[in-house]
DNA sequence: CGGGATCCTGCAAGATACTG
DNA sequence: CAGTATCTTGCAGGATCCCG
């Protein structure tokens, strides 16, 4: 079951990971990487919408401060997932937009996005029947 | 487009991250973070195939440090994605299989993967742009 | 308004050694 | 074999101030 993928690695030569250096190598990682980090699944949702300004969205996502907000942006603009617009109005107004790209990632992202809301009730029943054995383990 | 969970949330009343203190309210970041781990999605990959034994996945991903693959795998296991069987020969062998909720939760995330097999090329081009685009503007 | 430049902190993750 | 137990460190991410 979902054997391409995993057939394709196997041809390769395992779950990348492999000699150390290689990291940039494994396209799993080095796009995960930049999904997993805090804030970036949750930017990409609301530009997955429609086109936002700075401001907008650090109102969107209250608790994120605009250091990680702009690093974010910018990293998500280097691979290629939005595009920044600059308005040389007065003050200066900036957009940015959803890439072909990053809609095309945003497609399968959006169904594991789909599941956590979907099965997040499992998950949370299933960590406190962990807890609840560790804890009358000790 | 990919409508549902984003309308969803916006009934919810934004994008997660609300009112800073229901981290475990918020769906997407509660799955995701699991997920975003540094190794846990070639873990996933690995036991989607099928069972494998502590040994067995230390050597599938050989640059993982043994702290890690055990953290991990509790990790994994908490969540109710894999389960742990001992065995008690001597020496003991313990398998990690992978539970139905895991499979659930691995097929749309076999997706994403996918989506980075194809198309690692292109993010790996378009940070090939921006960083000369960059050098260029200093 | 949309950032940049700094400083600081906690935690993810590595290295090493020991054990049932 | 399949882990625990420590110690250590890099870097993600937060707080704060400044600037065109």
């Amino acid at each position: 079951m979902s054997s391409k993928l995993l057939q394709a690695e196997s041809q390769t030569g395992r779950a990348c990971g492999n000699s150390a250096s290689d990291m940039s190598n494994c396209p799993v990682r080095d796009v995960m990487d930049r999904i997993a980090g805090k804030w970036s699944t949750l930017l990409l949702e609301a530009l997955a919408q429609r086109p936002y300004r700075f401001g907008e969205l650090r109102r969107l996502v209250p608790d994120i401060s605009q250091r990680m907000l702009t690093q974010t942006l910018r990293d998500l603009q280097r691979d290629g997932y939005i595009d920044r617009q600059v308005f040389p109005t007065k003050p200066p107004s900036v957009e940015y937009r959803m890439t072909e790209l990053g809609h095309s990632l945003f497609q399968p992202l959006a169904q594991v996005l789909l599941w956590a809301e979907q099965n997040h009730a499992s998950v949370k029943a299933a960590r406190q029947r962990y807890d609840e054995s560790e804890l009358a383990r000790n």
